[in-house]
DNA sequence: CGTCCATGTTGCAGACCATGTAAGATTTCA
DNA sequence: TGAAATCTTACATGGTCTGCAACATGGACG
């Protein structure tokens, strides 16, 4: 431990750990390729195990499920929206609190699909995942999870009993809705608009007690209106 | 034909169809007090079958899988929803059309409730489904398809494409993110507050553009603001 | 080094879910 | 009653996922 290289040390840890996470990254990078090259029910465990070239047991040992590969990746943010929330000026409303979690949120997001080079690849996933029924039943439980880190988060904050006091559940669920709306929306523009600019609308309509004129309804109409995305 | 029984006939049509239903709801029946004894992974298909009767093979022909004996029995309340949201009167606003089919799904909900006997036996059914990662997901998959139809009908109503107008999707996911918070509300009430109430409440607090003093959040403190339930 | 332990990987057996098919039973209708 | 449509059933098959017992590899220690 003392003769340990730390440079090699704190950026990858020990071989053993190098090489479980390379492989854990494989697996994902495959079976991905392969839900998008041939939908998700068109690839067996099978397959995607003798493509990472580990055997079907070990793709098991990694992922508790073929779903689990879509949907991995994320404890880390769910913390960091906690912290978001829990950490915000303190006299700050609940919802502008809300608005600037979703802000960071989408700047995150935004930031992930840019890196990931194709914006393509992503929006394949999106689009993979949108197909497949079972894969919606998956993505939405995991919006329930935010929904529930949030709601958690927001009553902490408050000072409330979530179990008596449904405020907190009722923004979580809207928060969330109104990511998945602004994220479609997104989506739907290619990336012509700014998913920030799409939340920032969605929240402005909250706040505004979702008037029939509010600007979000020509966010996508191809306008003046657009901003320019980060 | 012309000598059926038209008494019969109207109420639940030939023979084979009344034996089919009757095998579907059985199926259903027998199905839902196996979740709840033992939990949803601790029963198979083979044993729903047994226990209902049929072959394992006959309950994959009325169910395609196992979650959906769960989710069945909703096409027709989904075109209620729908229709009540074209049909609302004509310069109403989006939410307040909301408002009006939530309110009466909610009517819908409590007698329903009210009828199957045991307000029990439903809110163990939710119950089970809340406790299995599984059954959440498929739940929610439910939503998603309801948010649809809402989203659906606000932008047929509203003249708008829903291509380029997110403000029907993103009405639709509030609309169900307030139903779903306000069912878990009233589940945790015990009945103890009408849903019809507890969705008003939140209906209110979205107009007002979320309040932290919406009286919403007293709604389940045990005061003198309760509302029989109808 | 060589040994030992912890950890990871593998194959195998087996339970369960789900679907296609073909044969047999039942209902419908003429 | 008899032919046609429809339902049920058994059987076979493919895919998901778990437990278990070997085996291989990496890390620690003398």
């Amino acid at each position: 431990m003392m003769y340990a290289e730390l440079t090699e040390e704190q950026s990858s840890g020990s071989l053993r750990e190098r090489k479980k996470l390379a492989t854990r990254r494989r697996l994902r990078r495959v079976a991905l390729t392969l839900f998008a090259e041939r939908g998700y029910s068109n690839v067996t465990a099978e397959e995607i195990a003798e493509a990472a070239e580990v055997s079907t047991r070990t793709f098991f040992n990694y992922f508790p499920s073929k779903e689990a590969v879509l949907l991995s990746a994320d404890p880390e943010r769910l913390q960091a929206v906690r912290d978001i929330i829990t950490g915000a000026a303190a006299g700050l409303p609940a919802v502008e609190v809300l608005h600037q979690a979703l802000t960071a949120w989408a700047q995150e997001v935004t930031e992930e699909v840019a890196e990931l080079g194709d914006p393509a690849d992503w929006l394949s996933r999106f689009k993979t995942a949108r197909d497949d029924l079972h894969l919606r039943a998956a993505q939405a439980a995991r919006m329930e999870a935010i929904e529930r880190t949030i709601a958690g988060a927001l009553a902490e904050r408050l000072g409330t009993d979530p179990d008596l006091d449904p405020y907190p559940a009722l923004l979580a669920v809207l928060a969330s809705g109104v990511f998945r709306t602004s994220l479609a929306a997104w989506a739907r523009s290619g990336g012509s608009v700014s998913l920030e600019h799409l939340v920032d609308l969605a929240f402005q309509a909250l706040k505004d007690g979702l008037p029939e004129t509010t600007s979000l309804r020509h966010a996508l109409t191809g306008g003046a209106d657009r901003k320019d995305h980060h």
